[in-house]
DNA sequence: GTACCGTTTTGACATGCATCAATAATGGAT
DNA sequence: ATCCATTATTGATGCATGTCAAAACGGTAC
């Protein structure tokens, strides 16, 4: 079905990278503008997902890293017993995948919160690409060590800090990733689940709800559903005293 | 003074990763034996930092990686308003400094816990062999998703753990990792403080001590001090509930 | 050997958040 | 428009762990 469009508009599909306007975020930002056409020769346009399909499954073989054109996608990994864990939210020119790299199978399992279309990039073309192109390597080391950073930061977040400055960092770093895209970011929707957002964040479902209403009471945000307002962002950054940087 | 022995010495030394115990479970993993020489090439040798000493310090300049010889290493990120988070622990044959990688300044501060050696791979010749060398590049991918994975437990592992869990997963994980260098499993000396201990897994220092003594009553484990000696392997084995891999 | 300082342990108490339970809202399907 | 399933909210209660405080221990310098 994409295949077939692929097929057909092969030429204006050929050309995206070049016009994508997420190029400046995506691994194009790495390569001269006349190491592009590498680059678009391995990568595969114009996948798309509905809301809850699978991009692809831990302990699957490892064959793509994709990035985010449309939508989001959420990163979970099952442990033994069963229990997920969410391990991040990609947003559109964000990467997903890269926890996989230089393995057989996928580490965690990746699937979209909302309609979402993707590009792929096969893994062994990447890895041939990315020894050649030096600048595309660095990029990719970038990547990877940005999101070590963020789960880092992660980390920090979940052992020493409250439910407030947690969600408040969430809501944060969610507003500077919309705005990135030229979006509001101060008004957006979220596209996760409360349940979601409490699973990353290591607290209950109540909680998270919780501390939305008081939030609000406070006059911080106006939350409804998934549409959230920040009001007061400066009271959001007092909230959360670190966690600054974006996260994965 | 590390430097002079070095010219001292030039020939051993340069033998030196084909003939180091560790190359199991280094960089050297990746190449052959015949490329060897172009790893051996750029990596410095012997150098040794005391007890406390700083191996690099968050936001200087990236310069290189650092390879464990003997000895181990804390990671930490020191927040905006201050706190310390210890993000890894590393280990002989373990790589510091990855989570720097393609970015101008190191992302954390490491120091010595103890009398450490090092090997340090200057970072514009190791980004320029791993362009030339594909296995390198691979395992430099591989190294690197290993240590995303690893965070990703550790935030598994505090966003839904108790505290026995935690230090059980902890003791575990020191235990695999001294056995893969030959040493003991259940016999060894913790490199770091209960501090350190508390502050990596997101507890208070007095948590931790009590779990200690609480594991030490129910003849699980024998500790005085740092010494510390695991009785029953299983029973921490069915404390943890995952958290079954190595981490950083 | 002794004195000192940092580390570790132990105890008493307070609290933030999980848990359990029930109601309310939302949204997709018919 | 109505219905059902999922998701979100709100309330009541308990517990694990943080915090404060003080004692015991261990290593190091003199």
């Amino acid at each position: 079905m994409a295949q077939a469009i692929r097929l057909h508009q092969a030429s204006p599909l050929k050309a995206s990278c070049h016009q994508c306007s997420l190029s400046n975020l995506c691994l194009p930002l790495a390569v001269e503008e006349n190491d592009l056409d590498r680059l678009e020769d391995i990568v595969q346009q114009g996948r798309i997902f509905n809301r809850g399909e699978h991009i692809f499954d831990q302990s699957t073989p490892f064959r793509s890293c994709f990035a985010v054109k449309s939508g989001a996608i959420k990163t979970s990994i099952i442990s033994e017993n069963g229990e997920e864990q969410v391990t991040g939210f990609f947003m559109p020119g964000e990467l997903v995948g890269l926890d996989s790299m230089g393995s057989k199978n996928y580490a965690c399992t990746a699937r979209a919160l909302e309609r979402t279309s993707v590009c792929e990039f096969p893994i062994e073309k990447l890895e041939e690409l990315t020894g050649k192109l030096p600048d595309l390597q660095h990029h990719m080391y970038h990547l990877m060590s940005q999101e070590i950073q963020g789960s880092h930061q992660l980390a920090m977040l979940l052992s020493k800090n409250t439910a407030e400055e947690r969600i408040a960092a969430l809501l944060l770093s969610l507003s500077s990733r919309f705005q990135r895209r030229r979006m509001s970011g101060t008004n957006f929707s979220l596209p996760m689940a409360r349940n979601d957002i409490a699973n990353f964040l290591g607290l209950a479902v109540e909680t998270v709800s919780r501390v939305f209403t008081r939030f609000q009471n406070q006059g911080i945000i106006s939350a409804r559903g998934r549409k959230v307002e920040l009001l007061d962002v400066e009271a959001l950054q007092t909230v959360t005293r670190e966690f600054s940087r974006q996260n994965a």
